[in-house]
Formats: structure tokens, C-alpha cells, sequence
DNA sequence: CTGAAAGCGCTAACAA
DNA sequence: TTGTTAGCGCTTTCAG
């Protein structure tokens, strides 16, 4: 099956080769008969346009994506980042070009920046709602605007988005209490630490495991849910208080963006290694109480995968006009004392990251990682 | 940061677009002067050629990659193989072209198979080693040919292959051995059911397995192995007498490739969920498994995605021309009675599942999956 | 409404 | 050794 173009179509539908160009792209003025003549020959002929030589056509950056996705907390949004970026890299000459504008932190100036990108012209755009209900109207006008809009790691389900790639909260949850009651066996009691109640994913979550909890541990009950706000100091006294109220506790699971203060109040509880511990993130900070057993297992979701993904189905539809899925779950990977080094997380982070310069040739010694690439 | 071209190069250096292409493509006669001269200001304008432009001007198919892997066990391979050739799909019109040439399984006919590559003019050839002595001349002769061979889940680490991209076992053994050691508790005996032995990542695994457990698990114990020879009723029987001579059994590690026969034995005995069973494989036969809570967790390492990472590997070599990671470990993925369902072993599948006419338009419902698309 | 032609950036074949 | 040129398949403009 040999490859046709649009000179061979033109050949067998007895026109020039701009007319069959009128009648696939849906362009201007045609007569509805040769079009739709021209349409089932190159159905029938199986006709796939060439890539490369429409971009090349084009000229550069045809294809506009817009990005805005929060800076901080930096040890997870620099992997979602660069999997958004990295992944674009690979098709910038097929003419894709990411207008990436971040913001300071989650939610922060969100609807404003956001709102930058209407005006510019995007095919696609890709965020990280921290305000979902703000984005609503922005969000809905893109997509009016024949801008499809991709939320990653966090949703704006009400809104008209066209696709989500993230965690399914709910699942990680129930995962952490299939792990805890395995863990803690029969009978056990635990505890959840967790951040802001209000962010959709950490509520959702702690529900989850509430509920499943019991479901898979005979006799198990989660005896406390602490709310720590993200703040460190709250977060370590709370649980140190926690350790030293309930003697019984065999589990915590926490769902904070920041484990390190429990694991500092466990370590100071001495009961490192005696607690079972799951936790939901991965930093270069945790890898001593990888070591000492503190952390028996963290359920953590790829951001480099997920940013990867997303750009990956942006383009996909863009440029090689594939359908967008409604949605992409992702499982969580469960981490543990015996794998955490390979995870890309763990790697030296090079400051200036995104080199897009690269590495030319020569020999690279090892990639090491959980991801792709 | 502008982009520049060749064209502007030309004039830069005061010469035609023609001795541009000859510096920077090794190509044919020119002096060292101007190809030096030539070369620099490339660097210092930081010239990156437009790919698109290249495959288009070289004509399709100029980058052949050929493929190597087995048909069965058919639930890993149909996944390693959608994972390569699904990746290659998105670099068709940069001109990549794979021939895909299986063998039927592991090592069957394969140094022959692969032989018939050599003279296909290849830039690289992605192979799954069932036999790496066997391979180790013509995997050298390839290389020395200029083909850059990219081993795949299993690996010919004698050989002068440019690259691996696979699971550690060791690591895999460890990870098992954690993973039992937090469910079945201190001072508890365990076993391992592997396959042949000669099968170097079983053999691996299960050694590594075998170090790891006592150090994990304070006062326990591996107190067998046992080799079931990759034989259903083999392994039924030897795992159903194992369960009868030693009623303390806490738990049992599975390295073969078909753990069904011992979820038989173990439900057999009425210790469904007693035992905490990890296995290493994941297909639709054992979801009942996973419901009925008899497997624990499986120690998964997600073809598809060891596929497509290689695949990546391959074009990013050759046609971006970056640099070939020596290995590429990838961490396994824990697969729980929580989780299963959500990776893309779990689809239906659609017999004419590498559906190269694809979905154009229109919206998919859901896609779910735990690896890369 | 349709045809003709220029040109995107690069490679390769041919001239000089 | 270097310069010139014809495409690769497509989009887009400008004539017809």
C-alpha cells in the first residue's frame, strides 16, 4: 500500500492540485459536488496529509499551545513542567510553539493569566485550575473560541474543558487503605494527616481512604483526621500530639504536600519504623527516612508523566487531528524504600533544567527513572 | 532568538547554501577551512536543522528501524509491541519506518531473525535477547555496521549493544521482598514459585528476592524455592504440596510467568488471602484473583511503556540526534486489588488492536491506563 | 469556483 | 572544492 498525496488525488478527481487542497481543508469557496467527490476519493484511497510538509508549508509555529501552570510547590510543578515542555520539543518542527506563563503558586493570579492567553491566538491550553470555580467563564470561552483546553494534575470538571489528565483522587485514596490495611493487618487503627480541606484532591482523597479503610482492614478504624494547613509547625506539633494520644496508632497517612514534618514528629516519638507511614509525595528531602524506614511506601503521581501525556493529546489533536479523550487517569506509583533512587525525582536537579540545548551526541552513562524518558 | 536556517549560514560565511550542507552533514569534498569556519558560526548562531525540511527533501521511509520481539506470552508481548510501534507512528512523516519482524517466541529462530536484518539497511534494531550468547556476533556485527541495537526488556549485556531499556530484576527481587516483608510481619516464613531458571530475570529476581527478605524482615525467612518449569499442572501440584507441608507459610513470591496455577493451589486450600501472594504479571485472568483478594500486589514492569521509551530512544538517536542513554531502568509499577483496572492490560482488547486508521474526530469516552497513551 | 505557481528548509545531483 | 538547482508535499495567493 503505497503512500498517496494530494497530486495523485488531484489526478484521479480530474482537478488541480489546489482544488483538492479547497476540499480537504475545509477552506473557501468550492462547489459541494467536487468536494464531496473529491472527499470519498481520498477516503477510499486511504489519503493521510504528510506532516512534515504541512508544517514545513506553514512555517514555523502554526501551531500555538499555551501553558500556565503554577511554579511553586517547585519539587513537583518543575517535573510537571518538564514533561509538558520536553514532550513539546520533540514536534517543534512540525510547527508546535508552547507560550508557557506560569504562575507564582497555585490559584494565584490564576484567572488573570489565564485570561492573557484568549487573545493569542492557541490552538490548545493546557492548566492546573487552583480556582476551578473562577476559571469557569474563561475556560468556556477558549473552548468557544476553538481553543481546547486540557486541564492536568487538577480539574475543572464543571467547566467545558475538553479533556483532563490527572490522578483519580479517589482512587488514590482507596490504594493508600488497601496498602495501610496490609500493611497494618487486622484490627489496626490509624490515623489521616492532611492538608487544606479545601483543595478538591486532598479532600477527596482522605474521604476515600476514610471509606475504604474499614472496607479492607477486618476491624480497622481511622480514629482521627488532622488538618494541618500546609503549615510545618502546625503540621509536626499536631502529629506529635497525635503520636502521643493514641499509644495504639499502627498507621498514618498523609496527604499533605510536605510529609517531612510528620516524620520528624515520628522520629522524635522514636517510633520510626513502627508507625506505618504513607505519604503521597517524592523529594530529595524524604530520602532519609526512605532510608530509616520512616516512610514505608508513598503513593505518587507522576507529574512528568502526566504533563508528558497532556501535551502528548494536545498535539495529537492538533496537529495530527486525533480525538481528545474526555479524560486520562493515570495510576499512582506506590514508592518505597527499595525504589525510590530511580525515580527522576531523585536525580541531581541541573538548576537550569529544561536545557534545550541538549546533549549532542557523546554518551550518556545512565538514565535512571519512573517516567517516561 | 530567531531561527536560523542554512540560507542564513550561507551568507554568514560568505558561501553557497550547497557547502553549508556538505560541513554540516559529513558528506563529500571540502576543505578544512570552510568546513571549520562553517561549523563554528553554525555553533555560534546555534543552528539546529529543521527535521521537517530533512525528511521532506530525503523522501519518505529514510529512517528504517526494525524490530525484533516475540508473539508470545501474548498478554506482555501485544503490549511491547503497541508500545514500539505506537510511538514510531507519531515520527511517520519525519520518515521513520519500522519493519516489524517477530519471532514466535522467546528466543525461537531468533538469531536467524534478526539476522535477516542486517542487510535492510537499517539505522537501528530494537531486540528482546531470548538467547544474548547466541546474539552476541550479530548484535555485534550490527553495531559495527553502523546500526545501533537497542535491547528491550531483556537484555545481551555481553554484547556491544548501544543501549538497554528494561526492568531491573535485581531491583524487582528487592522490591518484592520489601513489599512482603511490610505485609507479613516480622519473624515470617515465605516462599518463591519461579520459572525456569536459566530465564537470567527470574534467576535474578528470585536470588535477589532470596538476599533482600531477611534483611527486610527481621527474623524471617525464605524457606524454599521452587521451580515449576513454566508448566500449569507443575506448578498447581508444587505449590498445592508446598501449602501442605508448611501450614505457617506467611507468604509466597511468584517470578513465573503465569501466576494462575498458583492462585488455584492457594484458593485450593482455602488460604485465599491468607498468604500474602505477589506476583510479576498482570492480564485479564487474574482479575478474579485480584477481587477475591488472593493476589496481594503484583510487581509489574508495564511493557508498553518499555516499548515506547525505546522506540524513543531509537528516533531521538537518529533523527534528533541525541545522544543514546547507555541503559534506561525503569521502576515497576505495583499493581493492587484498587488499582488494577485501570491499566491498559485491562482494556478490551480489539484483536486489530494496532489500529492504524485510528479515530479520527469525533471524542473517546475515557482512556484509562497506567502507562504512557 | 478552479488552476497555476511560489515557496517553506533541506538534500543531492549536477555544473563549474 | 564550491555553486546552482530541482524537487520533497503541502498551503496560499493570485489569476483565470
Amino acid at each position: 500500500m503505497k503512500k498517496i498525496g494530494m497530486s495523485e488525488i488531484a489526478k484521479l478527481a480530474n482537478v488541480s492540485i489546489g482544488t483538492v487542497g479547497r476540499a480537504l481543508n475545509g477552506g473557501g469557496r468550492i462547489s459541494k459536488d467536487t468536494r464531496e467527490r473529491i472527499l470519498k476519493i481520498a477516503q477510499r484511497v486511504g489519503y493521510k496529509p504528510n506532516l512534515a510538509a504541512r508544517a514545513l508549508s506553514l512555517g514555523r509555529a502554526r501551531v500555538r499551545i499555551g501553558v500556565c501552570i503554577p511554579r511553586e510547590i517547585h519539587y513537583y510543578f518543575d517535573q510537571l513542567r518538564d514533561g509538558i515542555l520536553g514532550e513539546s520539543q520533540h514536534y517543534e518542527d512540525l510547527g508546535v510553539q508552547v507560550i508557557y506563563r506560569p504562575t507564582e503558586r497555585l490559584g494565584l493570579r490564576e484567572v488573570a493569566t489565564v485570561s492573557e492567553f484568549l487573545n493569542d491566538d492557541l490552538r490548545a491550553l493546557i492548566i492546573t485550575p487552583g480556582d476551578p470555580q473562577g476559571l469557569i467563564p474563561i475556560i468556556d470561552e477558549a473552548e468557544s473560541r476553538n481553543i481546547r483546553v486540557i486541564c492536568v494534575d487538577t480539574d475543572a470538571p464543571a467547566s467545558r474543558r475538553s479533556s483532563v489528565v490527572c490522578l483519580d483522587a479517589e482512587l488514590s485514596g482507596r490504594l493508600a487503605a488497601d496498602l495501610m490495611a496490609k500493611f497494618a493487618g487486622p484490627g489496626s487503627t490509624v490515623a489521616v494527616i492532611t492538608g487544606m480541606v479545601q483543595v478538591e484532591h486532598h479532600r477527596t482523597s482522605t474521604q476515600s481512604f476514610s471509606d475504604a479503610y474499614p472496607q479492607f482492614c477486618q476491624g480497622g478504624e481511622v480514629i482521627e483526621v488532622v488538618e494541618a494547613h500546609e503549615d510545618e509547625d502546625e503540621a509536626f506539633q499536631k502529629c506529635f500530639d497525635l503520636l502521643g494520644r493514641f499509644k495504639s496508632l499502627a498507621g498514618l497517612y498523609v496527604t499533605t504536600v510536605n510529609c517531612l514534618p510528620v516524620c520528624r514528629a515520628i522520629v522524635a516519638r522514636g517510633l520510626s519504623g513502627r508507625i506505618r507511614l504513607i505519604t503521597t509525595d517524592l523529594f530529595k528531602e524524604m530520602v532519609p527516612y526512605f532510608k530509616k524506614g520512616t516512610v514505608f511506601a508513598s503513593i505518587y503521581g507522576q507529574p512528568y508523566l502526566l504533563g508528558a501525556i497532556a501535551m502528548r493529546f494536545a498535539i495529537d489533536h492538533i496537529v495530527c487531528r486525533r480525538a481528545l479523550p474526555a479524560s486520562h487517569y493515570l495510576s499512582p506509583q506506590i514508592v518505597m524504600r527499595s525504589t525510590y533512587h530511580i525515580f527522576r525525582e531523585m536525580l541531581p536537579s541541573p538548576e537550569g533544567d529544561m536545557g534545550r540545548d541538549a546533549q549532542e551526541l557523546g554518551r550518556v552513562v545512565s538514565v535512571i527513572e519512573g517516567g517516561l524518558l
